[in-house]
DNA sequence: AACAATGGTGTATAAAGTACACAATTGTAA
DNA sequence: TTACAATTGTGTACTTTATACACCATTGTT
């Protein structure tokens, strides 16, 4: 928690350099050792956590202010970004003003202020994150999907938002080049589906249907070294997964 | 166009009352006659035309803000509305800026801000609506999908955009119960599917997977009275209908 | 050498999507 | 009255896609 005259100071900044009413809420997806991890900050003398969030600058493009924000979070440049939704509740915020409601006075306290936040989700390569927590957090740190703490606000809702429609463009683009290393075996990116649409899916079929999306380069030498018979390594045709993005499949899982 | 003074009280009008950097545009979509129609306004004094829009009460949900400025448009209440997209860019307004920006202080100028649109598009009983110009426009109406005047702003964008989300939604939510009348034939919901997909979809096929749906009452009696062979007449059965919205279907077309 | 665990490939079957044919009804023209 | 065009209802064969399942190969362990 801020003191009074620390919150004061970041407020007269804020005023100066923010589009009042306006912030930002990003859900950061990232993958390792088949489990699927959310980003998450830590507010100092809070039980619950936050997804990580700023502000956009008065001059600043929406989309360029979700990097910024991001890049402050994870040191990650040129980011996956995809807005999904605007929240746009007038309660849905109330948690900072009523922290110091009775110590500062709203004209002071830029978190008083109804604030519509618009959602972002990223995804990002787990090991290319070193998380970084912000001036409110004592912790920024991955958290596992399926061990996720209580989120304050309405960020579990965006959260959820975020899931779903991560799920629903499953169905129609190709997911993966930002959240798999460069070189992966079939298993390990049928876990990353697995994960998302949190279901089993058949092996054989999941390949062939992945290899049908014609995205994947096949490495010449498997991997070896494991245990086991030595798995295919593929990698992502840069080119023609981008125009998957913008073309989209058919179907659905 | 406003004069000096109308834009100044305005403008001292909706600072009391809206949320700053926050506006509202609608892609309000009917279907009359088997064309696609879009509601437009046109600006006094202009060439072009806009989508109607409007700004958000400090106090209000943006889905009752979107609601609020399409009831003054469509007279209509209740409207089936979809939040869609927010186009943050910081120049994408700033038509009404330079229009006065010799005669008007920004400061008392409400449209020098910049604006963030949230963009929601909507589906409406054309018969329903009675089109009503705002202050700044002298006229409103349905315009045709295929014959689109320019528009002014980012409001080409946004429309584009609103018309991709609908394709998409065809692919795995029922469409159809906002825009047609209570009972219609099955050709004539084709046509609505043909003109939003803009392409020609079999008969036979379409019949089948629609009644696959299962969201269709057939009534007893087919439509007596036209020429040709009397068509059944259909209705959406409301509860399975509100049940695929949620559920969403499978497939794409 | 047998075995468990994992990965690659194939095949039979079911479901869904596509293409097309034919019959029924109704108004119009000959 | 009859032939015809236009429209609608229904069916069927074919193709593609999805699903379920079997078999073999490789590697380290026992």
């Amino acid at each position: 928690m801020l003191t009074k005259e620390q919150l004061i100071e970041y407020s007269e900044d804020a005023r100066k350099n923010y589009l009042d009413h306006i912030s930002i809420d990003c859900v950061v997806f990232g993958f390792h050792e088949g489990q699927m991890k959310v980003l998450l900050l830590k507010p100092q003398d809070e039980e619950k956590w936050l997804l990580p969030g700023g502000f956009v600058m008065k001059a600043e493009p929406i989309e360029m202010a979700a990097n910024r924000i991001l890049e402050e979070r994870t040191g990650l440049d040129k980011i996956f970004l995809q807005q999904f939704h605007i929240f746009g509740d007038p309660d849905r915020a109330k948690f900072h003003h009523d922290l110091y409601k009775d110590t500062v006075p709203d004209q002071q306290n830029w978190f008083a202020k109804r604030f519509l936040s618009i959602g972002y989700y990223a995804l990002v390569d787990f090991f290319g994150v070193v998380p970084q927590a912000d001036q409110f957090s004592e912790l920024c740190t991955w958290r596992d999907l399926d061990d996720m703490p209580g989120l304050l606000l309405d960020h579990e809702l965006i959260f959820k938002t975020a899931l779903d429609t991560l799920r629903l463009q499953l169905n129609y683009q190709p997911i993966g080049y930002n959240l798999m290393p460069r070189e992966f075996t079939m298993p390990e990116l049928q876990k990353l589906y697995e994960t998302i649409l949190d279901k089993k899916l058949d092996r054989r079929n999941f390949q062939r249907r992945i290899l049908g999306f014609g995205i994947l380069n096949r490495a010449e030498q498997p991997r070896k070294g494991g245990a086991h018979k030595a798995p295919y390594l593929y990698s992502f045709d840069l080119d023609k997964y981008q125009n998957a993005l913008t073309e989209g499949f058919k179907g659905g899982w």
